[in-house]
RNA sequence: GGCGCGGUAGCCAAGUGGUAAGGCAGAGGUCUGCAAAACCUUUAUUCACCGGUUCGAAUCCGGUCCGCGCCUCCA
């Protein structure tokens, strides 16, 4: 089967074909820096990672464009409360922002557009959105796209704009437009923006939201591209309005695909700060966990399944991927021995690695993926017991896990196990001796000490083997 | 009110017409001086509930209950 997506624009699964074979333009919705990113906003970009790595894996060349909003109505509020200018009160979350991603083993995209470093682009759109009559000037010299000169809006959310709880949220500047529905593409400068301004044909001011998406997307990637993504807050009325923006404007189709991953909750609740159970990475790497583990975490549930996160979901994956670990460690030390395969690994690799593809290709279902790393590491666990899986075919079942690896970034096939330190390695050999001489009080004495210091010691035909506790 | 998603073992989670993947946790066993790891067996006669369609339904249809999301700037 070939890749397959669930795309938003149908509410179809649909097979992937790129405008330009072999290759993979995407879209993706990135953060607004004006706070430390929390781990809901971790899940899109998770998501997002492992729609890229699968693309790769599945041999597309991937373009990824991903911005970063830096001025809107938080950024710049943020900014005067810190007493800051803008880009210096951006930057310190954009720098987190980046740190963050490596903590997850987010790979990167290959262009991160800031906001503030396209403002021509956005303006030279707006114009053109203005001479084609999709955009006006308001009272208030903020210019709006007109809904009503785009009969499409609407197709991307489903939403009957008569069916709209019109009136819920009017800003009292809102007289300005046409139409309650109009969004702001140019927003004009207002005491509360302070220093934060561009000149443009309009006057001073400074791009509404949405327009920044439209611009970036086709500058990067062209007027029309392969996906873009999201979450599924992001679906009306932001995507939809970057849909109308950019088609209006080029006379193209914007994307063929939408991806939205839905929502992470918290212990079944929305996050919220008034929940407290609202979340940064920063916040649930304090409390012990590792990178890995969150985005092992992340990456337990179809993304368009909202997820719960909960602290007993992080001890699930810190014991899952410890018998991962444990397994690898296995393969290393057979891979020293002599070569040994009376069973035919190699099939048994091809059918795995079939298996963890056909997962993926269905719209990236990674609980199919996992399942067939799970059950090859048991049937491999077997073969090993049986001495049957030695030697250079125990290498070739890592090496297919490094090939897996290129899609879920949390194996950490080549990474060795903590190195012992000398007194630990001298307290596992005294044991070793006072084993040997069936002093096995003495033996046992020296493995609490070892676990008293986060050590665990396990013996095997080969000898003992001592593995950092984890956590 | 409109649009939409979901309820599968103690927990997490696949499966969307052919007789319940996988992970964690638990129990028993093999191995071990003892452990750990690994392996084996076991843990849902059943998929929120009630009807219906069908040779056959967790999967389709109708209804009920419960949880959640979106409906103007929150991934």
């Amino acid at each position: 089967m070939p890749l397959h997506f669930h795309n938003t624009l149908s509410r179809k699964l649909e097979e992937f074909i790129p405008l330009e074979p072999g290759k993979a333009r995407l879209y993706t919705c990135g953060p607004t820096v004006y706070n430390f990113a929390h781990i809901g906003n971790f899940r899109a970009y998770i998501f997002e990672d492992l729609l890229r790595r699968t693309l790769a894996y599945c041999g597309f060349k991937v373009t990824q464009v991903m911005n970063l909003t830096d001025v809107d109505d938080k950024t710049i509020r943020g900014a005067r409360q810190a007493g800051l200018p803008l880009d210096q009160f951006t930057r310190q979350f954009k720098d987190a922002f980046f740190a963050d991603l490596k903590t997850l083993r987010i790979e990167p995209a290959e262009f991160y557009p800031a906001a503030t470093g396209c403002i021509p682009e956005m303006i030279r759109m707006i114009e053109v959105l203005i001479e084609k009559k999709h955009a006006y000037v308001g009272d208030d010299k903020s210019v709006y796209f007109s809904i009503a000169s785009f009969p499409r809006y609407g197709q991307l959310a489903r939403l009957n704009r008569d069916e709209m709880r019109v009136g819920v949220r009017i800003k009292h500047d809102e007289y300005a437009k046409e139409s309650v529905a109009d969004f702001a593409l140019w927003k004009a400068w207002d005491e509360a923006d302070g220093e934060v301004k561009w000149d443009s044909p309009w006057g001073p001011g400074r791009p509404g939201w949405h327009i920044e998406c439209s611009a970036m997307s086709m500058k990067h990637l062209g007027p029309t591209f392969d996906l873009h993504t999201g979450g599924v807050d992001n679906l009306f009325p932001h995507h939809e309005d970057e849909i109308a923006q950019s088609e209006a404007a080029n006379g193209v189709k914007f994307v063929n695909y939408w991806l939205h991953c839905a929502h992470l909750m918290v212990e079944g609740q929305k996050m919220s700060k008034s929940m407290g159970n609202f979340f940064t990475l920063r916040d649930v790497v304090a409390k012990g966990w590792t990178g890995r583990e969150i985005r092992w975490v992340l990456l337990g549930t179809h993304y368009r399944q909202q997820l719960d996160f909960s602290f007993q979901g992080c001890h699930n994956a810190r014991a899952a991927l410890q018998r991962v670990d444990d397994f690898k460690t296995r393969l290393q030390e057979a891979a020293a021995l002599p070569d040994a395969d009376t069973t035919g690994v190699a099939a048994r690799l091809t059918a795995a690695e079939a298996e963890f593809r056909a997962g993926l290709e269905d719209d990236i279902n990674l609980s199919a993926a996992l399942a067939a790393l799970f059950n090859l590491v048991r049937d491999v666990n077997r073969m090993l017991d049986a001495g049957e899986l030695a030697g250079k075919p125990a290498a070739a079942v890592a090496e297919l896990l490094r090939t897996l690896d290129t899609v879920l970034g949390v194996l950490d096939v080549d990474q060795a196990g903590a190195d012992a330190p000398a007194d630990i390695l001298a307290l596992a050999q005294e044991r070793q001796d006072a084993r040997k001489a069936k002093n096995f009080a003495r033996a046992d004495e020296i493995r609490k000490l070892l676990a008293a210091r986060g050590w665990i010691l396990e013996d095997t035909p080969q000898g003992p083997r001592v593995k950092r506790q984890a956590g």
